[in-house]
DNA sequence: TTTCTATTCCCCCGATTTGGCGGGGGTCGG
DNA sequence: CCGACCCCCGCCAAATCGGGGGAATAGAAA
């Protein structure tokens, strides 16, 4: 029992696929003895790619009636840093408390913790358990396991990341110092006029920079130049 | 030893102020045996704050050069998301070697591991240990005080936030969905008017939100407005 | 209930930005 | 030595952007 974390932090590292990432969450979940393990990722795609252990038919009513807008356990975990209970959540609204009462008619749990992780470009998954108990055993439960859970939805997510990555990598080559001022000055909200008179060049000059910054982006005009210069991490608004 | 990072989350969970917080980086300092230990959060929305056990002078010197925007621990970090060894860096450009070579002269450990840590609203921070010593003998340190240093970099930032919450609290209205639709369609690179086509509303009514969204985010322009969205994690492009 | 916001549409206008065309000078590696 | 890249500058026409007027509907909040 001492030794559970680091059993499952090495079982984590030798993840490849995410097939193995959807069997490590069953395993997860055996293993803690809860009703449900769920890691759900929000790629900058928009394409959410999921591990999970409902039930199918729950999961395709989630995606078709997109209740991802309107999911308490989502809203608050997006503004939140730390694990959250999810008895802490504002289930006042009355979508909110209808999508409950569907959820528990599904089969999910009427305690659960989510775990807000958050990566590069501003991907976000959570990481869930939850189950059917009283309030004072899920309680022992939280305070016994809330640094493992920190701990797994961590390397969760970097294994996840790590997996898809490998697709969507695209080689660019990289910007000059001037470029780099010229789209972080436009990105912090000044025109070309301020940017260039703070960069101590003429306007024209500054233009030459934009430009070629969004041709070695692959960009088609300013906005998007700094759009993607963010994403990449070049620049830091 | 064993129950070292019980004490730390515990000693962690005690802090109520930044002056506190500056104490427990030097006592996490001496605790661990490094040279330095470093927490740096970069506020968007205000002004960045750190607890560090750096000297004042390396410091100042910093942020009068504004070495975050070409420090390599910082740039590289910002695209990560698993604790990056500082030699896993890029230090190949030249200002890089330069900084390098000004950061060992102010006392900086030539080993270093830092720990990107991001919260809601793209709230960025990096926990650092670094230290003076051989490369066998730093692997041996971070291979034993990887899993800690996670959990503290978890914790210290929720601390942070959560003490710093109270005094810089920006009311940002939240933009409604057309807006972030807008923003999104022009960080991917569309113009206004292909981006109302593809929303399949007129020229103008997009205008209406690109300028509600840049009132609601404070921002000069349309660019600068879809950099704010973006580095607040309102959108991803 | 009334106010507020979100969503959608229209007009006009000038300043700014953009994209394309030129031209110089420097440094660095093959 | 030459190509490649970085750094600087100018002119021009057209597209885009930002701001000024409006106004209607629906739904949510107060």
């Amino acid at each position: 029992m001492a030794s559970r974390i680091e059993n499952v932090v090495e079982r984590l590292q030798q993840v490849r696929t995410l097939d193995e990432l959807q069997r490590l969450v069953e395993w997860l979940r055996d293993l803690y003895q809860v009703d449900h393990v769920i890691y759900h990722a929000v790629n900058r795609a928009g394409e959410p790619y999921a591990a999970l252990t409902y039930a199918p038919s729950w999961v395709d009513h989630y995606l078709e009636q997109d209740y991802g807008r309107i999911d308490p356990v989502v809203l608050g975990c997006y503004q939140r840093f730390h694990p959250v209970d999810w008895k802490q959540l504002d289930w006042s609204a009355r979508s909110a408390r209808a999508f409950l009462a569907e959820a528990l008619d599904a089969g999910v749990g009427n305690q659960g913790l989510s775990v807000p992780i958050r990566g590069p470009s501003g991907q976000f998954a959570l990481f869930t358990v939850n189950h059917s108990c009283s309030d004072t055993e899920w309680a022992r439960f939280t305070t016994a396991h809330l640094d493992d859970l920190i701990l797994i939805s961590h390397y969760l997510n970097q294994k996840a990341l790590e997996i898809m990555r490998g697709s969507d990598r695209v080689p660019d080559r990289p910007l000059s110092p001037r470029e780099l001022d010229a789209l972080t000055l436009l990105g912090m909200g000044m025109s070309r006029a301020q940017a260039a008179e703070r960069l101590r060049i003429s306007e024209h000059t500054l233009r030459v920079y934009i430009e070629s910054a969004r041709f070695k982006l692959g960009a088609a005009n300013t906005t998007h130049a700094v759009a993607l210069a963010m994403a990449c991490g070049k620049i830091i608004v």
